[in-house]
DNA sequence: GACGATACGGAACCGTGTTCCGTTTAGCAA
DNA sequence: TTGCTAAACGGAACACGGTTCCGTATCGTC
């Protein structure tokens, strides 16, 4: 809730009308295209739907990233604040971390072509590599850090990369039905544990 | 074995000379830009570097996939003749598999951006999809079942899912020293395990 | 109602893969 | 050696993507 969110702020003064309405058009017209056509969705695809032009796409947002980021951006929120939730709510560590990742894993599943362009070392998507590890690994690295303290997974496991690890497992998991990236996400966090 | 690979054969009558040449001429080269520029190197780069023409490339490789498959035939071979080798050689089965893992992750590792382009669903790669699965993915079931009835792993994991899990996990493993896809990959197989 | 700042639209630009076609050349025959 | 033709070549042109630019329209204020 830094920027973007007028509903409630005192100032923003500064954007005309006509300008916010647009952004929030464009806002629900990109989510609506990201369902139907996948993220990586043709910019002009989606000014069309909203009906503006596509300079109008790049004065809101600087970059496709940038328009990714703020379609899910309450998403991605809801699953960084699930971690400490959970770490409370579950019996162990471990289950907490667990069921965390399924979160995590149905966000990107469920997003066609989210996980790849995720991951892309594309020069261009830096803001959504940035904001979603900026975000989501702090909460892994919680998770992880209590299981090892509680002895149930091994403790040379950086969140960053089981963070990636999980996030590459769930490339192409919309596009073939026979590829399930849940059960390898499962047998990565079961390969996790230490030996009782 | 069965064209481009005149050396021995008696047939291959049908081709001029100056187009083998150029077909080997740009085999190396783009060998040479794949090791400095990456898989995804510009087919114009490629095309300059053999001093011939866009079209002629295409002439030669129907798509940028099939020159893809050319450069790589060979270790993609050597990595699937390798599997009943180490599984006539190693202890058990297990190690047979992890070990095979292990030669198809150094594969992906030091291509730099191989295993991005091999889950790519942008269509115009099935030629390389194909041909990978086609090549290895019956070595690799081979490897499991050998290593599920020796009772060492659970039998429920398909060949098809673990090389697309496998091949996930090397993706952007060359463009980040902090991201460790073998350690992701000891996990995933580790995970595969029956606890005994 | 007028006017200046703000926002808009979409043509234009750049970098891709791929196609097309006029030109060149290898290889054979006379 | 010379001439001929099918094969191969080169690279301009096209399609398609993200992004930029700028003349035009609109908002909001005076």
């Amino acid at each position: 809730m830094k920027d973007s969110d007028e509903s409630a702020g005192t100032a923003a003064r500064s954007k005309r009308a006509d300008a916010r309405r647009n952004k929030e058009t464009l806002l629900e017209a990109a989510a609506s295209v990201f369902v139907t056509s996948g993220v990586e969705a043709p910019v002009r695809d989606i000014a069309a739907k909203a009906g503006v032009g596509t300079g109008t796409i790049y004065r809101h947002f600087p970059t496709r990233a940038d328009l990714i980021v703020a379609v899910y951006r309450h998403q991605v929120e809801a699953c960084a604040e699930a971690g400490p939730a959970l770490l409370a709510s579950s019996e162990t560590p471990h289950a907490a971390l667990g069921r965390w990742i399924d979160l995590f894993v149905d966000f990107l599943v469920t997003k066609h072509g989210l996980a790849a362009v995720l991951q892309s070392d594309n020069a261009g998507f830096d803001t959504l590599h940035t904001y979603f590890i900026d975000r989501l690994v702090p909460v892994c690295a919680q998770l992880l850090e209590a299981a090892a303290d509680a002895g149930e997974i091994r403790s040379d496991m950086e969140a960053l990369v089981l963070m990636r690890g999980v996030g590459n497992l769930c490339i192409g998991a919309d596009s073939d039905p026979r590829y399930d990236a849940r059960r390898l996400v499962e047998l990565l966090i079961t390969g996790l544990r230490l030996p009782q």
